[in-house]
DNA sequence: CTGGGGACGGGGCCC
DNA sequence: AGGGCCCCGTCCCCA
């Protein structure tokens, strides 16, 4: 792997205008996340990752890397990445007639799993106030929003806990009691197979495996998926870094799973439980 | 045994 | 409140 591959930032501007209204949303909040679960480590260097398990653990700080900040990108000072479109032509990769631009682009992101940029449109694109939840500090578009999220704080014998009356499973959360009841509902069935599914994206991808679509490009080797979660587990192979570390061998894995099958492997027959991974 | 990919479930957040 | 989209994680299979 290319070492700019991992060091380079994105200038999010640079790409096609049109591409926004689906996808913005999605790149910022996966930037976002990607800050608050420490995947970015993902795809930097890898001195903060080694050695000590405990700095392991520890994220830097994306102001640091960051010098504008949080939801920026730092100016206009970025270098232009390695080009998106590279390995795809006309928004195909491989000759794939069923990547469209918008996802070959968005694969993009996920590959440099660094992008973030300002919602265009959104409240915090338009400076306006935010709702902030005094427990956690997460913030809110609005004071509905933030209400709704303050749900997720109360105790679970709290008076407000509801049990689901299908699996018994006690929320505290009346969305996330709603969300839950819909996974006993499986009212999106596939009209090929016959499977049923909860959800309609669900479906989607599942009906994917009937199409052959594949709309998630690896931006780095042009190999396709029909999901992003998949395409994400993909981008950590071309990682050179394999910060899941067994700590009784001290073999390092790329993945998580990895290490979780390595767990369950030799390394441990006849052993007692195994001990906690690098990445608990 | 490891590496990689396909398929999917569950829960969070946004509009 | 509902719909849509997202990420994380897991299971399974295969090379």
């Amino acid at each position: 792997m290319p070492r700019s591959f991992l060091v380079k930032k994105v200038k999010l501007d640079d790409f096609p205008a049109g591409l926004d209204a689906p996808y913005g949303r999605a790149r910022a909040d996966f930037g976002s996340r990607l800050h608050e679960k420490g995947y970015i480590s993902d795809y930097m260097a890898p001195s903060a990752f080694e050695g000590d398990p405990e700095a392991a653990l520890k994220v830097p700080s994306p102001d640091s890397l960051y010098p504008g900040g949080r939801g920026d990108f730092g100016g206009g000072d970025s270098e232009p990445p390695d080009s998106p479109h590279s390995g795809m032509a006309g928004g195909y990769i491989n000759g794939d007639a069923a990547v469209s631009e918008g996802y070959a682009v968005d694969a993009f992101f996920i590959t440099d799993g660094r992008s973030r940029r300002k919602v265009s449109g959104g409240a915090a694109a338009r400076n306006l106030p935010r709702h902030t939840c005094g427990e956690c500090g997460k913030s809110y578009a609005t004071s509905s929003n933030l209400s709704r999220h303050k749900q997720t704080h109360r105790s679970l014998d709290s008076k407000m806990a509801k049990k689901c009356p299908t699996c018994g499973k006690v929320y505290v959360s009346m969305p996330a009691m709603a969300m839950h009841l819909l996974t006993h509902d499986l009212k999106h069935k596939c009209q090929v197979c016959g499977k049923a599914f909860s959800r309609p994206w669900l479906l989607q991808g599942h009906m994917r495996s009937h199409t052959g679509e594949k709309p998630f490009g690896c931006a780095h080797c042009g190999k396709a998926f029909a999901d992003r979660s998949n395409l994400r587990a993909h981008m950590q192979t071309h990682s050179a870094f394999k910060h899941f570390k067994c700590k009784r061998c001290s073999k390092t894995f790329a993945l998580k799973s990895y290490l979780n099958k390595h767990y369950e492997s030799a390394c441990f027959k006849g052993a007692a439980a195994p001990l906690s991974p690098l990445h608990p």
